[in-house]
DNA sequence: TTGAAAGCGCTAACAC
DNA sequence: GTGTTAGCGCTTTCAA
């Protein structure tokens, strides 16, 4: 049945498989396959002996081969597009892989990790890892074109979780977060403390469905809520970038020379806009308030002055990773679940 | 040969195989695997009939089953011991994970990410990745308990490099960092800038091989070569953290009331220092001046004042990508390497 | 409680 | 240039 150990290159050696721990324990190999997977119908005493020529050759089940038969890896993919500077500089992000990481590790899941660089080449590799059964379902995340990966995924019953909404009318397999609820209290906190010009570095167009969930939707409610009438020219749009926050913070400041107050949404750039806020030679909480916008324990740390809005990025990974789960083992999709930001105050503005 | 579509659940669509793309085309499985694998071996013409039928069923060669068949799965683990935290949240190791996932995915690689808690899960995931074969090969982290692994995987000839090397005398397979060269500039240049009492904020002894790589050995021979004696009491070991940082400079300061400067091994201590000089009431670069440990381009953008060592953490997870696909693909050990650290000037003091 | 035989989807060896 | 056959290492009927 088996042959002699492959004598490739050097000295590579022939790695026990099932068959030769049967023949050793003088069992069939089904039966130390249930020793592996079913064995409370084996009896102690078999079980043992199956157990002690797995010691002894050192054997280890073939993961490959198990998947094959089981037609599952126990694997997941997590693809970004942008490309790897873009996730892997993101603290934000990481903070959403982390979140996935540590459930899908937990459940006994191994998390590939995926950032192609162009959006063309994520929705292939997307596609390819599914298609060619390399993992059992992918987390991932929005960009144009997702749309009709979706589905095709929902005709072919392949499983996926989207880190926010990817279409509008999307009601399943989401985890999304809704940045509302944090950008009006933000707004409102900066309104009470008497700010009445207050900018906005938004997120880039491109990566939100225009709706409630959103910053700008927040900060509108709360400025209209106090009469204060909203002004387009206070609002800009970055790309989560510290250079886009940077940029913004300038451009606000010379058409707005008013300005005493920035909303972010995202960490990164409000780094950028207090770099720009120093390099103006203005003081950062004093002459300008500045409102981050993910709470990163990092900026928490260095700006300890500096109120954010709370974006729950661990927990939202933490979530898709539940939901894909659930996904694969009940194979029926899960209802779409939006998780909140909220608001935390760290005014002890100077002055 | 092949059954009727299995109805699990729902509808779950049955993929195509290979022979039945080679039905449709009237061709031999064997015939249609070489359009995949040697298409140069195979006419135009049958080519394209085979495609047409690739087509038409939207066949996807099925990767678990040439994992199972060819003995390898074009898979690399990337395993991190001391908690996802530790690893997602700094960009230092993002930046080596960046490199290897850059190197490996050009290569057709996929990554495995994995990040367990404790020493002792890392080491046993190591072995886990690596003996089901999961993974062709894996890129490690120093870490105590690693050295008998490698041994292992040494006499078994399982492929793996280390991110800087395990034990005394490690020849092969590290992509490893001297620190030394780096240091030594940063404490020179402090020196000729008139500092006499220069801290230094040292990594975790355990995480290093005492030796001529070092950061202290840097500064030493600094000192050494500007005739200033070496005080013990300037030198603390952090453990890359913010917090680290923090707490170093703090009792720095209140053992050494005179310190003007201080080298730092990493740039998260970096700004736990920066945060404790304005804690106590000094202005950086004026009252101190701070080396940061990684030239991270968040730090430029945040501290442009500040000089850094420079830490060539993407290329060194580049370099241990390109190392374990050559060391899969000839199936022999690759020599070790060590890139060298250099040291970079942003010196704005103020006054 | 245990075992025999078939086969997951592919490719390597060896025909033709 | 193309086809046949066996088998990678496991699990799943089904039977004993």
């Amino acid at each position: 049945m088996h042959h002699i150990t492959n004598l490739k290159e050097k000295s590579m050696i022939a790695m026990a498989t099932l068959y030769d721990v049967a023949k050793r324990a003088g069992v069939s190999p089904k039966t130390v396959s249930r020793v592996f997977n079913e064995s409370h119908l084996v009896t102690e005493e078999t079980k043992n002996r199956v157990l002690s020529a797995v010691r002894e050759l050192d054997y280890h089940p073939n993961a490959i081969a198990t998947s094959l038969k089981k037609q599952r890896t126990n694997t997941i993919g997590f693809v970004v597009p942008y490309g790897s500077s873009f996730v892997f500089q993101d603290p934000n992000m990481m903070e959403q892989l982390r979140g996935a990481h540590d459930q899908l590790t937990r459940e006994g899941y191994e998390v590939i990790v995926s950032a192609p660089i162009y959006q063309k080449d994520a929705l292939t590799e997307i596609s390819r890892l599914v298609k060619h059964r390399n993992v059992d379902g992918v987390i991932l995340y929005p960009a144009s074109g997702v749309d009709r990966i979706i589905n095709e995924f929902n005709l072919k019953n392949f499983y996926y979780v989207t880190l926010g909404t990817c279409f509008e009318g999307q009601k399943t397999n989401f985890a999304d977060l809704n940045v509302a609820p944090g950008a009006y209290l933000a707004a409102r906190h900066l309104v009470s403390r008497g700010h009445s010009q207050i900018g906005l570095v938004n997120k880039p167009r491109s990566f939100f469905m225009i709706g409630k969930d959103d910053l700008l939707y927040g900060y509108q409610t709360a400025l209209q809520e106090s009469n204060l009438k909203y002004n387009v020219n206070l609002v800009r749009e970055g790309d989560y970038t510290f250079e886009s926050g940077y940029h913004a913070f300038k451009t606000l400041k010379e058409q707005n020379p008013e300005i005493t107050a920035v909303l972010c949404a995202s960490d990164p750039m409000a780094y950028g806009v207090i770099r720009a806020i120093e390099d103006a030679g203005l003081v950062l909480s004093r002459d300008i308030e500045v409102v981050a916008g993910d709470n990163l324990p990092l900026t928490q740390k260095l700006f300890p002055s500096v109120s954010s809005i709370n974006n729950p990025a661990y927990e939202q990974g933490n979530l898709a990773g539940k939901m894909i789960i659930s996904i694969i083992q009940t194979g029926s999709e899960s209802p779409g679940i939006t998780l909140k930001t909220e608001f935390v105050v760290r005014s002890n503005r100077i002055l």
